[in-house]
DNA sequence: GTCTATAACGAGATAGAC
DNA sequence: GTCTATCTCGTTATAGAC
């Protein structure tokens, strides 16, 4: 698909990239709600009808964006999991949420993207959803490996809860508990929340030694979900 | 101070009033990057200029819409622990938790502006310090007055976190013990986790049956805080 | 077929003269 | 405070180069 096939599709390749490139540069100045596609036509010396040959709309670009974004931590937390495969599974956890976190560290505008507020606007298309789930997949994998079948101490589902938990375990690990399966959905909201208060600044004044603080509470994230610190 | 001192007095409150009114339903509509003083006087049928003499500056009228975001999650937050006062401290938290829910479902716009992405350009001054910490405070409240002394199953520190640990402790609860100040940090970051990833999406086909699913979460992460379910 | 450039639209922001 | 001239924006139609 995307082989050299000549030096038509290679401009292509190259063009459609330094578009991105330069629509990152205003995301990290300006913000998604202000992207422009006159700018960053300007920018890049083009005219801004020329763009709409390598994408349909301004929204398409955003999408394409944001694809990336999800993409990239994706690949970061899928990197993370694979050099930690002989670890043990607390680890392995714990080592994905630190892969997730210093990929947002990183990329501080493209994590307000895709995690941060929504873009007035903007609906995200079928094609975000993929790529979105990476992560979540990631840490799911992790779980489902370490998952012996022996119970491990989870709270009991409430009722109300069990239809949702049900549906959530059939959906998403078939083979796991359904409390297993929600404590999974939540850990993985929480591990977020964790990295959106580091950078969106509601830990300041109040955290200031990030790393460990982070560490420690991405390890107790993974004991909620059952992996033990024994092995 | 805010106390009727005389027409000229009771009109400014009632302009000011008007001002935030319209910015927020700006917010709404074009989201924080694009409030602009100029739409907000049309719309009052103000000239701009005008609007300088209660505002002296875009990120001044900014700065008033994230205290009063501020003081409406506080308040609602402090609402809920004292109509919960008489129950259980994992009650009383859940309690809380599901009030701080409510209101950011009902007030989306707001609750992005001060727990989503940070608004390109603006930097948040001392004044919003205080508010911010408001929705914390409750739950410290709780924990504190829940806390026996007796040592909860936390588990232990690890050595490169106790410098912060304790300064967390020192500066936010010094009456408990450090382990539990950074559990309560933690759980504070991962509640608005669970309600960030609710309002921007990210559950969408994933969590059906949100309700109960949060109420669940936020139960278990009052235990993480050492609140028991036994009372 | 693939691309870029010109020109234009309707809408909105902005700066300055008055 | 008002008005106006001049910017921005996304998007489209069209014409011509490779």
């Amino acid at each position: 698909m995307t082989t050299v096939r000549g030096a038509r599709a290679r401009a292509r390749i190259e063009i459609t990239a330094a578009i991105k490139d330069e629509a990152r540069t205003q995301l990290a100045a300006e913000g998604a709600a202000k992207l422009s596609l006159r700018a960053v036509a300007r920018e890049l010396g083009m005219v801004s009808s020329a763009l709409y040959r390598y994408f349909p709309s301004r929204d398409d670009l955003l999408t394409a964006l944001i694809v990336d974004a999800y993409d990239a931590v994706g690949a970061a937390a899928e990197r993370a999991s694979a050099e930690a495969e002989a670890e043990r599974p607390l680890d392995r956890w714990t080592a994905v949420c630190r892969a997730v976190r210093a990929w947002a560290l990183a990329h501080p505008h493209e994590y307000a993207l895709i995690y941060g507020s929504p873009v007035p606007g903007y609906t995200a298309p079928q094609d975000t959803i993929a790529p979105a789930a990476r992560v979540g997949l990631v840490l799911i994998d992790i779980v489902r490996g370490a998952h012996t079948g022996e119970g491990v101490a989870l709270p009991p589902l409430p009722d109300a809860l069990s239809p949702e938990a049900e549906r959530i375990s059939t959906d998403l690990v078939p083979d796991l508990p359904p409390a297993l399966a929600v404590a999974l959905v939540a850990a993985w909201a929480q591990l977020f929340g964790l990295v959106s208060f580091e950078l969106f600044g509601q830990f300041q004044r109040v955290v200031e030694d990030r790393d460990p603080f982070f560490t420690a509470a991405a390890r107790r994230l993974g004991q909620d979900v059952g992996l033990l610190p024994g092995g």
